[in-house]
DNA sequence: CGCGATGTGTGGAATACTCAACAAACCATA
DNA sequence: TATGGTTTGTTGAGTATTCCACACATCGCG
């Protein structure tokens, strides 16, 4: 983890808010190089310094949320499902911005994919189907069923501009799952 | 007028911002070159290349917002009172960190000086004591009087956070003027 | 007094960014 | 089909910024 430049984490930083504000706003097709370098005040060559197109863009910012949400989990593998989601929704609700976009936009169907996967991923050590409740029951079934569920409930949350607060919504996800595991 | 790039904007931008952002938390002195370089996001060593310490730097600040002022003046000269207060109120407005900090803390004696100056001067044209309403009057008494009205009134603005709408402050003081110029 | 700790101003080498220009691809329209 | 306008990705030279190091000043404290 070698230090990293102070320019090339501004530019990165001013060009993804950049790109998000954009895709907030318009469709991704229609959003050009030239738009995202105006608008995060950076010379239109800078953004080839970092990133081969939007498109490679766009993957590493996803990318960099997946692993940043993949992190926070491994590092509150030892709380309750309900102190481990507030740690969630905690970071949803600093990257509001990208979230939002995110699963606002039709387009982003990538991005769902990606998350849904991650979430069915770090459940997979919680469930338990050879004894308790869940005995007997398919464990992809169970993954998949409330991988679903979590993700739905986090799009609505955003959906709806965060009608309640995260540490609500993350109690409240925490008891249902808790139940369940 | 040559093209200034774009880099060196944008860290003149940051470093402004910076040091009043600072003077609103706290004293003049008590702010360092590194507080305003880690607030700006940039590294100590640009600091010095645009200003030669901090003194250097609040003077061009000032210099460069009593500029504007005056150029707003030169721009708006033919408009009535009302008109012309509602471009500086506006103007007052937008730069509100700049205004309310230098205006609010009491070591800023010398912008408020600055700022006197520049009013009374530019409302020399406007007063004519040889006839009409201000005849056998001083001039100098009639250009202090108003022109300590006005900087009084603004420092008041700020200090109770812009309470009334830049439109309405800049109508109100503008007919205050007309009767008396 | 001595002495860390902290702030200041300067220097040089490395490098990220800017700017302007270019050819190629694309796309709408005549 | 031709054509003008726009976007794209790349290049090269110039420059602003970064980073690190240094000497020096200041200051509170034992």
């Amino acid at each position: 983890m070698t230090k990293v430049d102070r320019r090339v984490l501004k530019s990165q930083e001013a060009i993804k808010k950049a790109i998000l504000e954009l895709m907030a706003e318009k469709n991704f097709d229609d959003i050009t190089i030239r738009d995202i370098s105006d608008r995060a005040n950076v010379n239109r060559g800078t953004i080839y310094l970092h990133y081969a197109d939007k498109y490679d863009l766009l993957d590493k910012i996803i990318e960099e949320h997946i692993n940043n949400l993949r992190e926070l989990c491994h590092s509150a593998s030892e709380m309750t499902f309900k102190d481990g989601n507030y740690v969630w929704f905690e970071y949803f609700a600093d990257n509001h911005l990208f979230f939002s976009t995110m699963l606002n936009t039709k387009s982003a169907a990538y991005f769902r994919s990606r998350f849904l996967d991650l979430v069915v991923q770090e459940y997979k050590v919680e469930v338990d189907v050879t004894e308790g409740k869940n005995q007997g029951l398919r464990e992809d079934v169970i993954l998949q069923f409330f991988g679903a569920a979590v993700v739905g409930t986090v799009e609505w949350w955003f959906r709806n501009g965060m009608p309640v607060p995260p540490r609500v919504i993350a109690e409240q996800t925490g008891i249902l799952l808790d139940r369940n595991f």
